[in-house]
DNA sequence: GAGTGGTCTAGACCACGGC
DNA sequence: CCGTGGTCTAGACCACTCA
């Protein structure tokens, strides 16, 4: 038998997949939600606790309980872990190489859940801090769920993809698996990074997750790690 | 005003600390520790529920609550996050390469938070999986902290810095952060990973932390990630 | 069957935010 | 002042483990 907190667990979920409550929106008070699925507010309390712990929902003691959202001015990043060496703040810009409609390979339909040969939005852009070319993403995205997006519209979110998703789509990015490997660049990669051919670059490649475990993003960044490093936190 | 819960999970910390109860035995019932403590039961789940969260207390329904070990077999490799490209299981080595004694520079006593020129433990070693060389680790730890180390020791250990640490000094670590980029090979880590000189490699800087993040040990891990890569999640 | 952690409830009071 | 989430309690019952 699942616990009672795993099902409010579960109904609160799906009314944030059925956009119920948007973004940056308070859900309703633990006491109305206790009412409304006929369970103590103990319980409800249970299920947002982990939904919290989860950064889907944030808590705000005296106010009220939010739906996470990536508008804000600090959660513009969203997964990136790139820090300067020396703690600095720094100006993030953003510059679209190339901006294309493709047909998934078999690797990509299986990685994203589609179907073989669907059509994917492709796009490759390069990250700058300080004016300084840091990171070029190769990113990967299923037209299906993404309809209508342009070139422009990348151009104009000023590179904060995930911002973009919620905002013009309704795609709220959960959680991400990312590979890190150490690769010597090649020659577009040195160029567009402005470095010598041969450097070492670190390799991220990722997957983002809607809710459900829903794979809906697959990117690949080549980072310049001079200045930066990647962090990781190990528990 | 702090939390009663927080005040119990710190006795329940300071009690760990002071090895009262030792990794892998059971702590005394929740009931038991609510009456010890003089709280309720439900205020000593909440503190447990934490610690059980932060991987330092193991629940087992039925049985009781245990104190995390890291003398499992699963657990050998700890903080490793590298993992086949082919999803193998691999067979790990370990050659010593190098065992020191050595004054600390004033970085490493910042990190460490020791006395500059306290004497530090300075090991090399090479981690084979499946005979071929994938890990050049560096790693140094505070003498004080770890009185009578020796290299048989580490040798005998095949490698398992962290069991060493726990079952032989009671330092069990709790956390770490690491720091990653991307490099070049010397001269020496290319002799020693069997690699070509300036092949990239993946540069891992570890800082890893005991009870109330006392940082003791530091570590450099350069890695080759042709066949091999760094697992992260992100949320 | 006894003992443990796991779930669920109901109710009291506290701390914070905002009107 | 009210409504919110945060803490704390007490007690009931369930699920699992082991002798």
């Amino acid at each position: 038998m699942q616990p009672l907190y795993e099902k409010v667990k579960k109904k609160i979920t799906e009314s944030l997949v059925q956009g119920e409550w948007s973004p940056g929106e308070a859900i309703p008070s633990e006491t109305e939600l206790a009412n409304v699925y006929d369970v103590s507010q103990g319980t409800v309390r249970k299920a947002i606790d982990e939904l919290s712990a989860e950064s889907i929902l944030i808590r705000r003691q005296g106010k009220g309980t939010y739906v996470a959202t990536h508008n804000e001015e600090n959660i513009q990043l969203r997964f990136l872990r790139l820090t300067s060496n020396f703690g600095l703040k720094e100006k993030l810009d953003n510059q679209l190489v190339s901006f294309s409609k493709e047909k998934a390979t078999n690797k990509l339909a299986k990685i994203l859940n589609i179907n073989p040969a669907s059509t994917i939005i492709s796009l490759k852009r390069v990250l700058t801090f300080n004016e300084k070319p840091l990171i070029l993403d190769l990113i990967k995205i299923p037209a299906q769920s993404f309809r209508g997006v342009t070139a422009e519209m990348v151009v104009e979110k000023k590179g904060s993809m995930y911002r973009m998703y919620e905002s013009d789509f309704g795609v709220r990015m959960l959680r991400a698996d990312e590979k890190i490997r150490a690769i010597n660049a090649n020659f577009e990669s040195a160029s567009l990074l402005n470095v010598k051919e041969n450097t070492s670059l670190l390799s991220v490649e990722r997957i983002s997750y809607t809710y459900e475990n829903k794979p809906l993003e697959w990117r690949l960044g080549l980072c310049v790690t001079d200045d930066h490093y990647y962090r990781s936190e190990l528990d």
